[in-house]
DNA sequence: ATGGTCATGGAAAACGATTTCCAGATGGTA
DNA sequence: TACCATCTGGAAATCGTTTTCCATGACCAT
């Protein structure tokens, strides 16, 4: 292996100067740095990351907690979207990114999950989909030891940072728009969990919008299960005009009930997943561009561990109409 | 941050006991061990991995890549699967996990790549899902720098190994028993890549079964494109008697062809997806145990970064029939 | 008593960078 | 000429471990 020493002694330099050049110091003569860089070049020398990391302290590690709480193709979509978003930006921004999944965090204490960061030399954090009552992240960002980034869930302090569309508004809109195409009167609503931050915001436009348009809105709990919506749908669709969904997976137990009802209701749903072009019907929907929300909270991390004061980043969602045709010709191949 | 010199002060005994401790190893009393392990306790001493990989050159780093190649929800799903089997072993078995996807390592050069990983310290890599043209990493695996397991790509050298199903006999399986069901007189064959592995292996397997049979076969390449395997499906599916198709979702675009031009021919599929419970009507298809397989592959690796020789390990596989219900069923919440 | 084994624990040298501090050279100014 | 500031580059300490080798003492057999 060869090392900065020997880079030093080609370049008949110091250990110091050939650091100093790689790192882009000041003070370095440009004839000095020809020369390192050359003998980089001839002993195609590549710096051992672990070793610059014990000496400046500074590993460069984030984690990335991802929620695969309930398992199911559409989950995988979005994760799969978060993941990428992260790691691509991550890599351009110099960061490691070590992947966590809440399955491994099972059982474990705060305590435990803090040792197993520090022991990985993790400095920052970035949580995907956290519920309200999750206890060990929450003490984890209380505890304020690691720089934090949350998507979708609001926590801001001195040393975390929140990324989130506007979810009130997102299912206000959608709403909106599937009562007014079909000028409905009445509204069935199946929300998502009851302790997570996203579903009680979005539980909170839809009331916006029953109540603005003075309408009677029937509220039940879906649990973001494509099943639970199904059976809901079965038992309270008829009495209501139109359905709308604080997920598409629920959208789509929702809208194949009705078929299996042989009865016509609009479904509206939320995330803009590939599955909603298989529903066997188009429905409205909120796409959130997910890669781009991944990519803003790394931006995020990477300001938080450079010293930077938390604050909440707001971005940008589309009301979209979902058509299987669409959904075929956007695979790329 | 407490290191383990404090806790060598701590105890009173030297730092190089500590670390022998630490590390299991023979030749210290009981009692010593118990004195040490009360400092750990009472001074909440987390080994540093950064150091420990540096002084004992043994990083413990590796890289899973991951081919986002044609971005689609059924790939998602069988890479997120990938991805959770390789993370949560490797977590068991000490190493840790760099994801890389093949979307980072475009126009980059061998050269470029091995210096990524290297500076990264990355001693073995995981490939899942590579073409046989893919020149990169090809040249990766032959200049025997990392320890590498392919999965789905029968690479095996002194160090490397390769995880797959016997995809050959899967795809002759499952295609005759599609065959036999509805007492089909012909096929059409929807193929993968044309360069790809597995591609090659499942093409093999129909060929064998049309031969044993002696019925005609038809073979067209669909590129794993649901798009592609609807249009194939347009113009050939007429004339033969049951459509098989090198993936699920290639089996998805041809069945709901056959929807649109109402007729009816059994399809069958490959993978096992959940998207399979979509298409509107059931399928046969081979579903591959893809957590068993990446934690396999990771078993794998371990075993070649511990000495082993590169061998083939080749994994069983099932047949399912994929219904509506049974996914909605499957979706734990 | 002498010598040899064995078990145990410590001292110190790596590992490969970063970073601080200092020395010498250079050049401008009084 | 003397002094000072500025610019460069080097020496050495440091980060927190692992690992090798050696010293010590206990125990046993001769």
């Amino acid at each position: 292996m060869v090392s900065i020493k020997d880079v030093a002694k080609q370049a008949g330099v110091a250990i110091s100067t050939v650091s100093k050049v790689l790192n882009n110091y000041p003070n370095v003569s440009e004839e000095t740095k020809k020369k390192v860089n050359q003998a980089v070049a001839e002993l195609n020398f590549v710096p051992n990351s672990v070793a610059a990391a014990l000496s400046s302290k500074q590993s460069g590690r984030v984690a990335l907690l991802l929620n695969l709480g309930n398992v199911s193709q559409a989950v995988d979509e979005i994760n799969m979207q978060y993941m990428s978003g992260t790691i691509s930006r991550a890599v351009e921004l110099s960061l490691d990114v070590i992947t966590i999944f809440d399955s491994m965090l099972k059982n474990k204490s705060l305590d435990e999950v803090v040792r197993y960061l520090r022991s990985q030399s993790i400095t920052g954090l970035i949580i995907f989909g956290m519920s309200k009552d999750d206890r060990v992240l929450q003490k984890l960002i209380d505890a304020q030891l690691f720089k934090i980034v949350t998507v979708d869930a609001p926590l801001v302090n001195a040393s975390s940072s929140s990324v989130w569309i506007n979810q009130e508004a997102a299912q206000y809109d959608v709403a909106k728009k599937t009562l007014k195409e079909n000028k409905g009167k009445s509204i069935l609503y199946l929300a998502g969990k009851k302790n997570g931050y996203v579903s009680g915001e979005r539980l909170k436009g839809i009331q916006r919008l029953a109540e603005e348009e003075k309408i009677p809105l029937l509220v039940r709990n879906g649990e973001f299960s494509e099943l639970q919506a199904r059976n809901l749908t079965l038992r309270y669709a008829k009495k209501k005009d139109i359905v709308v969904c604080a997920s598409d997976l629920m959208a789509i137990g929702a809208m194949r009930a009705l078929m299996d009802m042989d009865i016509f209701r609009p479904v509206c749903g939320f995330d803009g997943i590939t599955l909603m072009g298989y529903a066997g019907k188009q429905m409205n929907t909120v796409r959130q561009d997910f890669v781009r929300i991944a990519s803003e909270a790394v931006e995020e991390l990477r300001r938080l561990l450079d010293g930077g004061e938390g604050r909440q980043v707001v971005l940008d969602y589309e009301l979209v109409r979902m058509r299987y045709e669409d959904v075929l010709m956007a695979a790329r191949i």
